[in-house]
RNA sequence: GGAGGGGUCGCAUAGUUGGUCUAGUGCGCCGCACUUGAAAUGCGGUAGGCCGCAAGGUCUCGAGGGUUCGAAUCCCUCCCCCUCCGCCA
Protein backbone atom coordinates (compact mmCIF):
# COMPACT_ATOMS: atom_id res chain seq x y z
CA UNK A 1 0.00 0.00 0.00
CA UNK A 2 1.21 3.52 -0.68
CA UNK A 3 0.11 6.35 1.63
CA UNK A 4 -2.52 8.56 0.13
CA UNK A 5 -1.07 11.88 0.08
CA UNK A 6 1.54 10.13 -1.79
CA UNK A 7 -0.75 9.20 -4.25
CA UNK A 8 -2.45 12.25 -4.86
CA UNK A 9 0.68 14.50 -4.64
CA UNK A 10 1.99 11.99 -7.45
CA UNK A 11 -0.32 10.79 -9.54
CA UNK A 12 1.43 10.76 -13.09
CA UNK A 13 4.79 8.64 -11.12
CA UNK A 14 1.90 6.56 -9.41
CA UNK A 15 0.64 6.06 -13.22
CA UNK A 16 3.62 5.68 -14.99
CA UNK A 17 4.50 3.09 -12.36
CA UNK A 18 1.37 0.95 -12.65
CA UNK A 19 2.13 1.34 -16.33
CA UNK A 20 5.81 -0.65 -16.23
CA UNK A 21 3.95 -3.23 -14.41
CA UNK A 22 1.49 -3.56 -16.85
CA UNK A 23 -1.28 -3.29 -14.33
CA UNK A 24 -4.76 -1.77 -14.99
CA UNK A 25 -5.23 1.25 -12.07
CA UNK A 26 -8.56 3.05 -11.24
CA UNK A 27 -6.64 6.23 -9.71
CA UNK A 28 -9.41 8.38 -10.92
CA UNK A 29 -12.25 6.58 -8.93
CA UNK A 30 -9.19 6.09 -5.82
CA UNK A 31 -9.09 10.17 -5.82
CA UNK A 32 -12.56 10.65 -5.82
CA UNK A 33 -13.23 8.30 -3.06
CA UNK A 34 -10.69 10.07 -1.03
CA UNK A 35 -12.29 13.60 -1.93
CA UNK A 36 -15.55 12.17 -0.58
CA UNK A 37 -14.36 10.23 1.91
CA UNK A 38 -12.53 13.86 4.08
CA UNK A 39 -15.37 15.53 3.41
CA UNK A 40 -17.50 13.19 4.69
CA UNK A 41 -15.41 12.37 7.26
CA UNK A 42 -15.59 16.15 8.44
CA UNK A 43 -19.15 16.39 8.77
CA UNK A 44 -19.46 13.40 10.83
CA UNK A 45 -16.72 13.91 13.00
CA UNK A 46 -18.44 17.58 13.29
CA UNK A 47 -21.67 15.81 14.38
CA UNK A 48 -19.79 13.82 17.12
CA UNK A 49 -18.07 16.30 18.45
CA UNK A 50 -21.40 18.15 18.95
CA UNK A 51 -22.99 15.43 20.17
CA UNK A 52 -20.23 15.28 22.82
CA UNK A 53 -20.56 18.64 23.66
CA UNK A 54 -24.41 18.18 24.51
CA UNK A 55 -24.17 15.09 26.29
CA UNK A 56 -21.61 16.61 28.83
CA UNK A 57 -24.27 19.03 29.27
CA UNK A 58 -27.06 17.07 29.80
CA UNK A 59 -24.91 15.28 32.34
CA UNK A 60 -25.73 18.24 34.81
CA UNK A 61 -29.27 19.91 33.76
CA UNK A 62 -31.89 19.83 35.81
CA UNK A 63 -34.49 17.34 34.60
CA UNK A 64 -36.94 19.97 32.51
CA UNK A 65 -33.94 21.37 30.45
CA UNK A 66 -32.41 17.97 30.25
CA UNK A 67 -35.78 15.93 28.62
CA UNK A 68 -35.34 19.11 26.23
CA UNK A 69 -31.94 18.72 25.36
CA UNK A 70 -32.27 14.95 25.11
CA UNK A 71 -35.03 15.01 22.68
CA UNK A 72 -33.01 18.03 20.80
CA UNK A 73 -30.37 15.90 20.52
CA UNK A 74 -32.85 12.82 19.21
CA UNK A 75 -32.66 14.40 15.02
CA UNK A 76 -28.33 14.70 15.60
CA UNK A 77 -28.33 11.26 16.45
CA UNK A 78 -30.55 10.21 13.42
CA UNK A 79 -28.43 12.50 11.19
CA UNK A 80 -24.94 11.36 12.72
CA UNK A 81 -26.26 7.80 11.73
CA UNK A 82 -26.95 8.39 8.23
CA UNK A 83 -23.66 9.93 7.71
CA UNK A 84 -22.05 7.32 9.49
CA UNK A 85 -23.31 4.64 7.14
CA UNK A 86 -22.40 6.75 4.18
CA UNK A 87 -18.78 7.13 5.58
CA UNK A 88 -18.87 3.11 6.05
CA UNK A 89 -19.51 2.85 2.56
CA UNK A 90 -17.31 5.19 1.15
CA UNK A 91 -14.51 3.69 3.66
CA UNK A 92 -15.18 0.53 2.38
CA UNK A 93 -14.74 1.51 -1.37
CA UNK A 94 -11.92 3.55 -0.22
CA UNK A 95 -9.63 0.73 1.09
CA UNK A 96 -10.73 -1.59 -1.98
CA UNK A 97 -9.05 0.88 -4.20
CA UNK A 98 -6.02 1.55 -2.18
CA UNK A 99 -5.30 -2.47 -1.53
CA UNK A 100 -4.76 -2.37 -6.03
CA UNK A 101 -2.98 0.51 -6.28
CA UNK A 102 0.52 -1.23 -6.71
CA UNK A 103 4.40 -0.46 -5.47
CA UNK A 104 6.71 2.16 -7.92
CA UNK A 105 8.94 -0.30 -9.44
CA UNK A 106 12.46 1.11 -9.09
CA UNK A 107 13.98 3.23 -12.17
CA UNK A 108 16.50 0.90 -12.83
CA UNK A 109 13.96 -2.03 -13.94
CA UNK A 110 14.07 -2.69 -17.39
CA UNK A 111 10.48 -2.32 -19.08
CA UNK A 112 8.79 -5.08 -20.24
CA UNK A 113 6.06 -7.46 -20.14
CA UNK A 114 6.65 -10.90 -19.11
CA UNK A 115 9.65 -12.70 -18.02
CA UNK A 116 11.16 -12.72 -21.65
CA UNK A 117 12.06 -8.86 -21.10
CA UNK A 118 14.13 -10.21 -18.15
CA UNK A 119 17.74 -9.38 -18.55
CA UNK A 120 20.61 -10.87 -17.63
CA UNK A 121 23.02 -9.34 -15.05
CA UNK A 122 25.57 -12.18 -14.97
CA UNK A 123 26.61 -15.96 -15.46
CA UNK A 124 28.67 -18.09 -12.68
CA UNK A 125 30.01 -21.30 -13.75
CA UNK A 126 30.61 -23.36 -16.53
CA UNK A 127 27.60 -25.12 -18.35
CA UNK A 128 28.55 -29.09 -17.99
CA UNK A 129 29.31 -30.72 -21.11
CA UNK A 130 28.60 -34.53 -21.33
CA UNK A 131 30.45 -37.52 -23.10
CA UNK A 132 26.93 -39.14 -23.32
CA UNK A 133 23.68 -38.04 -23.79
CA UNK A 134 22.21 -36.20 -20.36
CA UNK A 135 19.13 -38.17 -19.42
CA UNK A 136 16.46 -35.81 -18.05
CA UNK A 137 15.53 -35.73 -14.14
CA UNK A 138 12.30 -37.81 -14.33
CA UNK A 139 14.12 -40.31 -16.41
CA UNK A 140 17.24 -40.40 -13.54
CA UNK A 141 15.05 -40.31 -10.75
CA UNK A 142 12.97 -43.16 -12.15
CA UNK A 143 15.76 -45.55 -13.11
CA UNK A 144 16.88 -44.92 -9.43
CA UNK A 145 13.57 -44.76 -7.56
CA UNK A 146 14.12 -41.97 -6.51
CA UNK A 147 10.33 -40.26 -7.55
CA UNK A 148 7.23 -41.71 -8.09
CA UNK A 149 4.66 -39.56 -9.30
CA UNK A 150 2.06 -42.49 -10.24
CA UNK A 151 1.55 -43.17 -6.84
CA UNK A 152 1.93 -39.51 -6.25
CA UNK A 153 -0.94 -38.23 -8.47
CA UNK A 154 -3.30 -41.46 -7.20
CA UNK A 155 -2.61 -40.08 -3.61
CA UNK A 156 -2.42 -36.38 -4.11
CA UNK A 157 -4.14 -35.72 -7.59
CA UNK A 158 -2.74 -33.48 -10.30
CA UNK A 159 1.14 -32.64 -10.12
CA UNK A 160 1.37 -35.05 -6.85
CA UNK A 161 4.61 -36.74 -5.97
CA UNK A 162 6.65 -38.75 -3.66
CA UNK A 163 10.48 -38.32 -3.20
CA UNK A 164 11.75 -41.89 -2.12
CA UNK A 165 14.99 -42.98 -0.82
CA UNK A 166 18.14 -40.78 -1.58
CA UNK A 167 16.51 -38.21 -3.01
CA UNK A 168 14.13 -37.56 -0.10
CA UNK A 169 17.33 -37.90 1.98
CA UNK A 170 19.00 -35.12 -0.44
CA UNK A 171 15.73 -32.85 0.05
CA UNK A 172 16.60 -32.37 3.60
CA UNK A 173 20.08 -32.30 3.36
CA UNK A 174 19.91 -29.17 0.99
CA UNK A 175 17.51 -27.93 4.04
CA UNK A 176 19.74 -28.84 6.72
CA UNK A 177 22.71 -27.26 4.47
CA UNK A 178 20.95 -23.68 3.74
CA UNK A 179 20.02 -23.37 7.12
CA UNK A 180 24.07 -24.00 8.40
CA UNK A 181 25.00 -21.60 5.70
CA UNK A 182 22.67 -18.80 6.62
CA UNK A 183 22.01 -19.06 10.23
CA UNK A 184 25.67 -17.51 10.90
CA UNK A 185 24.99 -14.60 8.63
CA UNK A 186 22.25 -13.36 11.51
CA UNK A 187 19.54 -14.74 10.35
CA UNK A 188 17.35 -16.67 13.18
CA UNK A 189 15.76 -19.82 11.59
CA UNK A 190 11.96 -20.27 11.71
CA UNK A 191 9.51 -23.27 10.95
CA UNK A 192 6.35 -21.14 9.83
CA UNK A 193 2.89 -22.25 9.52
CA UNK A 194 1.71 -22.60 5.95
CA UNK A 195 -2.26 -22.29 7.41
CA UNK A 196 -2.34 -18.76 7.13
CA UNK A 197 -5.31 -15.86 7.99
CA UNK A 198 -6.11 -13.60 5.30
CA UNK A 199 -4.63 -10.76 6.87
CA UNK A 200 -1.18 -11.69 6.23
CA UNK A 201 -1.65 -12.40 2.35
CA UNK A 202 -3.44 -9.03 2.42
CA UNK A 203 -0.65 -7.54 4.14
CA UNK A 204 2.18 -9.07 1.62
CA UNK A 205 0.17 -8.41 -1.29
CA UNK A 206 -0.65 -11.77 -2.38
CA UNK A 207 -4.95 -10.98 -1.77
CA UNK A 208 -7.16 -9.59 -2.83
CA UNK A 209 -6.40 -9.94 -6.34
CA UNK A 210 -4.78 -13.45 -6.70
CA UNK A 211 -7.47 -15.08 -4.76
CA UNK A 212 -7.38 -17.96 -7.62
CA UNK A 213 -3.49 -18.77 -6.87
CA UNK A 214 -4.33 -20.05 -3.28
CA UNK A 215 -5.94 -23.17 -1.83
CA UNK A 216 -8.43 -21.61 0.88
CA UNK A 217 -8.94 -24.39 3.11
CA UNK A 218 -11.92 -24.50 5.64
CA UNK A 219 -12.55 -22.06 8.58
CA UNK A 220 -11.01 -18.83 6.92
CA UNK A 221 -7.79 -19.96 6.11
CA UNK A 222 -5.74 -20.21 3.48
CA UNK A 223 -2.36 -22.50 2.74
CA UNK A 224 0.34 -19.89 1.73
CA UNK A 225 2.54 -20.16 -1.41
CA UNK A 226 5.83 -19.12 -0.12
CA UNK A 227 7.00 -18.55 3.95
CA UNK A 228 6.88 -14.75 3.26
CA UNK A 229 3.59 -14.73 4.56
CA UNK A 230 3.75 -16.29 7.68
CA UNK A 231 7.09 -14.66 8.33
CA UNK A 232 5.78 -11.33 7.39
CA UNK A 233 2.39 -11.33 9.27
CA UNK A 234 4.45 -12.68 12.25
CA UNK A 235 4.88 -8.74 12.97
CA UNK A 236 1.91 -7.31 11.99
CA UNK A 237 0.68 -4.93 14.68
CA UNK A 238 3.99 -4.42 15.96
CA UNK A 239 6.41 -1.33 16.73
CA UNK A 240 9.57 -2.89 16.91
CA UNK A 241 12.48 -1.28 18.35
CA UNK A 242 14.74 0.21 16.53
CA UNK A 243 18.05 -1.20 18.17
CA UNK A 244 16.47 -4.81 16.70
CA UNK A 245 17.12 -3.91 13.25
CA UNK A 246 17.75 -5.35 10.65
CA UNK A 247 15.15 -8.21 11.83
CA UNK A 248 16.78 -11.75 10.31
CA UNK A 249 14.74 -14.60 9.53
CA UNK A 250 15.40 -17.96 7.57
CA UNK A 251 11.98 -19.37 7.77
CA UNK A 252 11.52 -22.87 6.78
CA UNK A 253 7.62 -24.20 5.46
CA UNK A 254 5.51 -25.97 3.17
CA UNK A 255 4.49 -23.94 0.28
CA UNK A 256 1.28 -24.43 -1.73
CA UNK A 257 0.61 -23.01 -5.10
CA UNK A 258 -2.66 -23.69 -7.13
CA UNK A 259 -0.49 -22.86 -10.28
CA UNK A 260 -3.74 -22.00 -11.77
CA UNK A 261 -2.67 -19.85 -14.62
CA UNK A 262 0.48 -22.80 -15.76
CA UNK A 263 -1.73 -25.58 -17.43
CA UNK A 264 0.26 -26.82 -19.60
CA UNK A 265 3.35 -25.60 -18.73
CA UNK A 266 6.06 -27.82 -16.98
CA UNK A 267 4.24 -30.88 -17.28
CA UNK A 268 6.33 -33.29 -16.49
CA UNK A 269 8.43 -33.81 -13.53
CA UNK A 270 9.33 -31.82 -10.70
CA UNK A 271 9.73 -28.51 -11.68
CA UNK A 272 6.06 -27.36 -11.57
CA UNK A 273 4.16 -28.90 -8.35
CA UNK A 274 1.55 -27.70 -5.62
CA UNK A 275 3.19 -29.04 -3.15
CA UNK A 276 6.92 -28.03 -2.08
CA UNK A 277 9.33 -26.85 0.56
CA UNK A 278 10.89 -23.60 0.81
CA UNK A 279 14.04 -22.06 2.82
CA UNK A 280 13.20 -18.57 2.76
CA UNK A 281 14.89 -15.29 3.92
CA UNK A 282 13.13 -12.43 5.05
CA UNK A 283 14.47 -9.26 6.16
CA UNK A 284 12.67 -6.07 7.92
CA UNK A 285 15.09 -3.16 8.07
CA UNK A 286 15.02 0.77 8.62
CA UNK A 287 12.89 2.54 6.21
CA UNK A 288 16.08 3.88 3.96
CA UNK A 289 15.63 3.01 0.06
CA UNK A 290 19.81 2.61 0.18
CA UNK A 291 19.46 0.32 3.33
CA UNK A 292 17.00 -1.97 1.20
CA UNK A 293 19.08 -2.10 -1.79
CA UNK A 294 21.69 -2.98 1.10
CA UNK A 295 19.92 -5.61 2.19
CA UNK A 296 18.68 -6.69 -1.59
CA UNK A 297 21.86 -7.29 -2.61
CA UNK A 298 23.32 -9.04 0.33
CA UNK A 299 20.30 -11.67 0.12
CA UNK A 300 20.51 -12.12 -3.45
CA UNK A 301 24.48 -12.92 -2.51
CA UNK A 302 23.38 -15.47 0.17
CA UNK A 303 21.29 -17.33 -2.51
CA UNK A 304 24.37 -17.40 -5.23
CA UNK A 305 27.14 -18.57 -2.32
CA UNK A 306 24.69 -21.41 -1.85
CA UNK A 307 24.11 -22.06 -5.48
CA UNK A 308 27.57 -21.74 -5.87
CA UNK A 309 28.78 -23.87 -3.47
CA UNK A 310 26.71 -26.57 -5.21
CA UNK A 311 28.56 -25.59 -8.02
CA UNK A 312 25.13 -25.55 -10.33
CA UNK A 313 25.79 -23.22 -12.98
CA UNK A 314 23.56 -20.07 -12.98
CA UNK A 315 22.52 -16.95 -14.03
CA UNK A 316 21.10 -13.43 -12.31
CA UNK A 317 18.28 -11.41 -14.16
CA UNK A 318 16.64 -8.57 -13.56
CA UNK A 319 13.10 -8.75 -13.38
CA UNK A 320 11.08 -6.63 -15.76
CA UNK A 321 8.22 -4.09 -14.88
CA UNK A 322 5.56 -6.74 -16.14
CA UNK A 323 7.38 -9.67 -14.12
CA UNK A 324 7.09 -7.65 -10.63
CA UNK A 325 4.74 -8.37 -8.25
CA UNK A 326 1.81 -5.63 -6.79
CA UNK A 327 4.11 -4.56 -4.10
CA UNK A 328 8.09 -5.41 -5.30
CA UNK A 329 9.87 -2.44 -6.33
CA UNK A 330 12.83 -4.94 -7.66
CA UNK A 331 13.31 -8.30 -8.08
CA UNK A 332 16.15 -10.66 -9.43
CA UNK A 333 16.02 -14.08 -9.79
CA UNK A 334 18.75 -16.77 -9.95
CA UNK A 335 17.90 -19.38 -12.64
CA UNK A 336 20.00 -22.90 -12.56
CA UNK A 337 21.12 -24.41 -15.55
CA UNK A 338 18.72 -27.48 -16.53
CA UNK A 339 20.77 -29.25 -19.27
CA UNK A 340 17.98 -31.39 -21.08
CA UNK A 341 16.20 -28.01 -21.38
CA UNK A 342 19.47 -26.12 -22.57
CA UNK A 343 18.20 -23.36 -20.25
CA UNK A 344 18.19 -21.72 -16.90
CA UNK A 345 15.09 -21.97 -15.02
CA UNK A 346 14.29 -20.14 -11.53
CA UNK A 347 14.93 -20.95 -8.41
CA UNK A 348 15.36 -18.16 -6.00
CA UNK A 349 13.62 -14.90 -6.29
CA UNK A 350 15.24 -11.55 -4.43
CA UNK A 351 12.82 -8.66 -3.97
CA UNK A 352 12.62 -5.25 -1.95
CA UNK A 353 9.11 -3.74 -1.20
CA UNK A 354 10.18 -0.65 0.87
CA UNK A 355 7.15 0.19 3.01
CA UNK A 356 4.45 -1.53 0.70
CA UNK A 357 3.83 -4.25 3.07
CA UNK A 358 4.72 -3.27 6.15
CA UNK A 359 2.12 -0.24 5.50
CA UNK A 360 -0.43 -3.35 4.74
CA UNK A 361 1.00 -5.18 7.88
CA UNK A 362 1.55 -2.29 9.98
CA UNK A 363 4.74 -2.84 11.33
CA UNK A 364 6.43 -0.11 12.54
CA UNK A 365 9.55 0.67 14.50
CA UNK A 366 10.93 3.88 16.73
CA UNK A 367 13.59 5.57 15.61
CA UNK A 368 16.23 7.10 18.14
CA UNK A 369 14.08 9.99 18.22
CA UNK A 370 10.86 8.05 19.05
CA UNK A 371 9.33 9.40 15.55
CA UNK A 372 7.43 6.06 13.79
CA UNK A 373 8.51 4.66 10.28
CA UNK A 374 7.12 1.93 8.37
CA UNK A 375 9.55 -0.81 8.43
CA UNK A 376 11.35 -1.90 4.96
CA UNK A 377 10.68 -5.59 3.87
CA UNK A 378 12.35 -7.67 1.27
CA UNK A 379 12.81 -11.34 0.75
CA UNK A 380 14.64 -13.83 -1.20
CA UNK A 381 14.45 -17.98 -1.56
CA UNK A 382 17.29 -19.67 0.22
CA UNK A 383 16.76 -23.06 -1.36
CA UNK A 384 13.10 -24.38 -2.69
CA UNK A 385 12.65 -28.20 -3.13
CA UNK A 386 12.02 -30.15 -5.06
CA UNK A 387 12.73 -27.89 -7.84
CA UNK A 388 16.51 -27.06 -7.17
CA UNK A 389 16.46 -30.99 -7.41
CA UNK A 390 16.17 -30.85 -10.87
CA UNK A 391 19.51 -29.12 -11.23
CA UNK A 392 21.18 -31.44 -9.28
CA UNK A 393 19.77 -34.36 -10.55
CA UNK A 394 20.74 -33.17 -14.25
CA UNK A 395 24.12 -31.66 -13.89
CA UNK A 396 25.12 -33.95 -11.57
CA UNK A 397 24.66 -37.49 -13.49
CA UNK A 398 27.17 -39.25 -14.51
CA UNK A 399 27.52 -42.00 -17.92
CA UNK A 400 25.82 -44.99 -15.93
CA UNK A 401 22.64 -42.96 -14.88
CA UNK A 402 23.87 -42.45 -11.52
CA UNK A 403 23.98 -38.86 -9.42
CA UNK A 404 27.04 -37.63 -7.80
CA UNK A 405 26.12 -35.72 -4.27
CA UNK A 406 27.65 -32.28 -4.53
CA UNK A 407 30.29 -31.93 -2.24
CA UNK A 408 29.08 -29.63 0.46
CA UNK A 409 26.27 -32.52 0.63
CA UNK A 410 28.25 -35.49 1.21
CA UNK A 411 28.48 -34.95 4.67
CA UNK A 412 24.76 -34.36 4.96
CA UNK A 413 24.46 -37.75 2.57
CA UNK A 414 27.10 -40.06 4.56
CA UNK A 415 28.01 -41.05 0.92
CA UNK A 416 28.96 -39.51 -2.53
CA UNK A 417 26.94 -41.02 -4.83
CA UNK A 418 23.43 -42.46 -5.62
CA UNK A 419 23.58 -45.35 -6.93
CA UNK A 420 21.24 -48.67 -8.22
C1' G B 1 -15.64 -31.04 21.69
C1' G B 2 -17.47 -29.94 27.28
C1' A B 3 -17.18 -26.63 31.87
C1' G B 4 -15.37 -22.28 34.08
C1' G B 5 -12.36 -17.61 34.28
C1' G B 6 -10.43 -13.62 31.62
C1' G B 7 -8.95 -9.70 27.56
C1' U B 8 -8.23 -1.68 30.02
C1' C B 9 -3.11 3.70 27.15
C1' G B 10 5.10 -0.46 27.51
C1' C B 11 4.19 -3.91 32.07
C1' A B 12 0.84 -4.51 36.34
C1' U B 13 -3.67 -3.06 38.01
C1' A B 14 -8.55 0.39 39.28
C1' G B 15 -13.00 0.80 37.03
C1' U B 16 -19.36 -3.75 36.33
C1' U B 17 -26.29 0.27 39.96
C1' G B 18 -24.26 3.87 32.00
C1' G B 19 -22.84 10.55 32.33
C1' U B 20 -16.79 15.15 35.71
C1' C B 21 -13.25 7.88 32.77
C1' U B 22 -11.75 11.86 26.05
C1' A B 23 -9.71 6.34 31.54
C1' G B 24 -7.12 6.58 37.97
C1' U B 25 -2.82 4.30 40.43
C1' G B 26 1.97 1.63 40.71
C1' C B 27 6.25 0.10 37.98
C1' G B 28 9.24 1.17 33.88
C1' C B 29 10.98 5.11 30.71
C1' C B 30 12.21 10.55 29.48
C1' G B 31 13.14 15.62 31.19
C1' C B 32 14.04 19.10 35.09
C1' A B 33 15.42 20.24 40.27
C1' C B 34 18.41 18.92 44.47
C1' U B 35 23.70 16.49 44.51
C1' U B 36 31.01 16.71 43.60
C1' G B 37 28.82 12.15 41.30
C1' A B 38 25.32 8.38 42.16
C1' A B 39 21.29 6.66 44.92
C1' A B 40 17.11 8.49 47.19
C1' U B 41 13.57 12.38 46.80
C1' G B 42 10.48 16.16 44.44
C1' C B 43 8.12 18.23 40.04
C1' G B 44 6.60 17.50 35.07
C1' G B 45 5.97 14.31 30.91
C1' U B 46 5.19 9.58 29.06
C1' A B 47 0.08 5.14 23.03
C1' G B 48 -1.49 5.53 18.39
C1' G B 49 -4.90 6.13 13.81
C1' C B 50 -7.59 9.69 10.96
C1' C B 51 -9.18 14.89 9.30
C1' G B 52 -7.14 19.83 9.38
C1' C B 53 -2.33 25.13 7.02
C1' A B 54 -3.29 25.67 12.05
C1' A B 55 -6.15 26.07 16.28
C1' G B 56 -8.37 22.03 17.14
C1' G B 57 -11.62 17.91 16.26
C1' U B 58 -12.44 12.75 16.11
C1' C B 59 -11.65 7.45 16.87
C1' U B 60 -9.45 3.28 19.62
C1' C B 61 -10.68 0.15 26.92
C1' G B 62 -9.74 -7.81 22.17
C1' A B 63 -12.94 -7.22 17.15
C1' G B 64 -17.64 -6.19 15.01
C1' G B 65 -22.73 -5.00 15.67
C1' G B 66 -26.88 -3.22 18.92
C1' U B 67 -29.61 -0.37 22.94
C1' U B 68 -29.16 5.00 24.57
C1' C B 69 -29.11 11.99 24.13
C1' G B 70 -24.65 9.45 26.17
C1' A B 71 -21.18 2.79 26.98
C1' A B 72 -14.76 0.63 29.37
C1' U B 73 -19.49 -0.06 31.96
C1' C B 74 -25.92 -3.07 29.35
C1' C B 75 -27.25 -6.77 25.05
C1' C B 76 -25.70 -9.97 20.66
C1' U B 77 -21.96 -12.34 17.50
C1' C B 78 -16.99 -13.45 16.81
C1' C B 79 -11.57 -13.73 18.06
C1' C B 80 -7.77 -14.65 21.52
C1' C B 81 -5.66 -16.23 26.34
C1' C B 82 -5.80 -19.18 31.02
C1' U B 83 -7.61 -23.56 34.16
C1' C B 84 -9.94 -28.35 34.30
C1' C B 85 -12.14 -32.58 31.43
C1' G B 86 -12.19 -35.26 26.72
C1' C B 87 -9.44 -36.41 22.22
C1' C B 88 -4.73 -36.47 20.00
C1' A B 89 0.55 -36.61 16.28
Amino acid sequence: MLDISFIRENLDLVKAGAAKKHIVLELDALVEADDRRRALLQTVEALRANQNEASKEIASLAPPEREAKISEMQTLKAELHKGEEELKTVMSEWRRLMLLVPNMPDITVPEGESDEANQELRTWGELPTFDFTPKDHMELALNLDLIDLERGTKVSGFRGYFLKGDLALLAMALWRFTLDRIVPKGFTPMMAPALVRRESFIGTGFLPQSEEDLYKVQDELYLAGTGEVPTMGYHMDEILDASTLPLKYVTFSSCFRREIGAHGKDMKGLMRVHEFFKVEQVVLCEASHEVSVRHHEELTANAEALVQALALPYHVVVNCGGDLGLGQVKKYDIEVWVPTERRYRETHSSSYFHDFQTRRLNIRYKDNEGKLHYAHSLNNTAVATPRILVAILENYQQADGSIKIPAVLVPYMGKDVIHR
